[in-house]
DNA sequence: CTTATACTAAACCAATTGGTTTACTAAAAA
DNA sequence: TTTTTAGTAAACCAATTGGTTTAGTATAAG
């Protein structure tokens, strides 16, 4: 599916919360929301958003949604950083790094 | 260290394109941006949110900008999504899936 | 020296996003 | 039945984002 998605959905911090939170226990929209100040209202539109990349589940259990992570997608997110990461060291064992020497210095280049 | 940064980094189309081609082949800023219809200020954002985030590097080299990509923080992006699985699926070992398909009346875990 | 190149910096703008409120519905409890 | 609970739906708003244009700086080429 759309990886795309994915990484646009768990880019914002109050959405990664919310799938760490999953990935301990499901919970519903309610339990979900609780840690947050802010509405109930906004969280439900996180949740939407992340049901819509297809990180989450949802499922009606007589008048409160249940959540849970879908890991298919998460798994799939995580390929696309293996395969950026294993495209990255061919080339560098071919190639080598000419940036190499400045690796320690985090700073930006001015 | 800011996995936040990182994944809201990633999270748009136009900087994965960019982190995709330098898993390829280092560039310069006018390698980057030659590819998109936008203009080369506009890519020179992106590279600029993504050097921020610590995803690539710069350095300059006579007058041009050259851009790598750091391998450290995108690891650190896999280990986020690795610990989440990991934690997803120690907990399904432990408690099963209330929404697997038979739909159980389980209650959420707290 | 003059001009072109490869950018950075900053002002600006429209569209999107993240939040609110207000209003509604379905299911459980009293 | 009436009320409360657990949400959804939608209108609305301010802040951020992703793009533009204009202007400036350092280096290379002519």
């Amino acid at each position: 599916m759309a990886v795309e998605a994915v990484f646009s959905a768990i880019g914002d911090p109050t959405r990664r919360a919310i799938v760490e939170r999953l990935s301990r226990s499901d919970a519903t929209v309610n339990e979900l929301a609780s840690p947050f100040s802010m509405t109930l209202q906004a969280v439900a539109k996180h949740i939407r958003i992340l049901e819509g990349a297809g990180v989450i589940r949802k499922k009606k259990i007589g008048r409160s949604y249940h959540c849970a992570l879908n890991r298919a997608v998460l798994t799939e997110a995580r390929s696309w950083l293996d395969d950026l990461e294993r495209d990255w060291s061919d080339r560098l064992d071919r190639l080598g790094d000419f940036l190499a020497e400045d690796a320690k210095s985090d700073r930006p280049a001015q």
